[in-house]
DNA sequence: CTTGACTCTCTAGTCAACTATAGGGTTTAC
DNA sequence: GTAAACCCTATAGTTGACTAGAGAGTCAAG
């Protein structure tokens, strides 16, 4: 579709493309997370332009505090027996879920955050030295 | 200040109440995270009631992706030579400014996810049991 | 036709955050 | 006064996600 001609992709080429090492590339594969779609008569991987996007998917997946186990399990079902439409969204329903509870987590606790810091801002500097702030610091911003 | 007059905890007890082990809670106390208020002559650590808390300020923030690190630079500043303040200030504003950025994400990735899902089960059942699924599930929802 | 940049496999090391085990002392309930 | 349940230190092992290195094959430029 693109006018660019869409070659299949040597390890260190989707290494640097993806920011991604290329021995963690490897890892990935020994995962099962990422296949390479040919090995030539040398033995190189080769890889569809795909796969880019799928190492950014794992990447992003991941600062999401998806497992490399959560993610293959949502990337690799080819191995199942079972229709893995229902699988799939049951998996995905868990983690959106999941996911959606992480947001709320987290908006609460940078409102705490930020009470915490506003608290912190206006000791005064004498008892900021006080090395009792610990335990203010402690009991602080805790729900 | 409560009806409940609040003793020091043996580790057990707090470890109990917190639901974080024993081991746990002597792991944290090796990195700084946690310190006794006392030993007894027994050598046994003793907790203030407010460690509960503490306990719970860490847990919080781990799971939300802060590492014991990051959690030990906001909590242990009692060593600085500094005034605490303006550093507490900064790594807060820091912390709440990336927990901002994850909050977006995770928001963002969320909606990838649902498209994702519906896209998914939208795909009939015999498509479905197609090993190209996986090529499909690769391209969806990777922005 | 060789040199340097790439690739391969396999094994081992690292780091964070725990968890488990050994070997011993202490407290509490009966 | 003893047995179970607790506590101590110190060391070693585990898991997840990599990273590094050895030893060897491959390809592209000059």
């Amino acid at each position: 579709m693109n006018t660019t001609t869409a070659q299949p992709l040597k390890i260190g080429e989707l290494a640097k493309q993806s920011q991604v090492s290329v021995g963690t590339l490897r890892y990935y594969e020994s995962l099962g997370l990422i296949i390479p779609i040919d090995r030539a008569a040398n033995n190189y991987r080769y890889y569809s332009p795909e796969a880019l996007q799928q190492v950014q998917f794992i990447k992003k997946a991941q600062s999401l505090n998806f497992s490399l186990a959560d993610i293959q399990n949502i990337l690799n079902l080819r191995s199942t027996g079972q229709s893995p439409c229902s699988l799939v969204d049951k998996l995905l329903n868990e983690k959106i879920e999941h996911l959606e509870q992480q947001i709320q987590s987290a908006i609460a606790f940078k409102q705490e955050l930020e009470v915490f810091r506003d608290r912190v801002s206006n000791i005064p500097p004498t008892a900021s030295s006080d090395p009792t702030i610990c335990q203010h610091i402690s009991a602080v911003s805790l729900t």
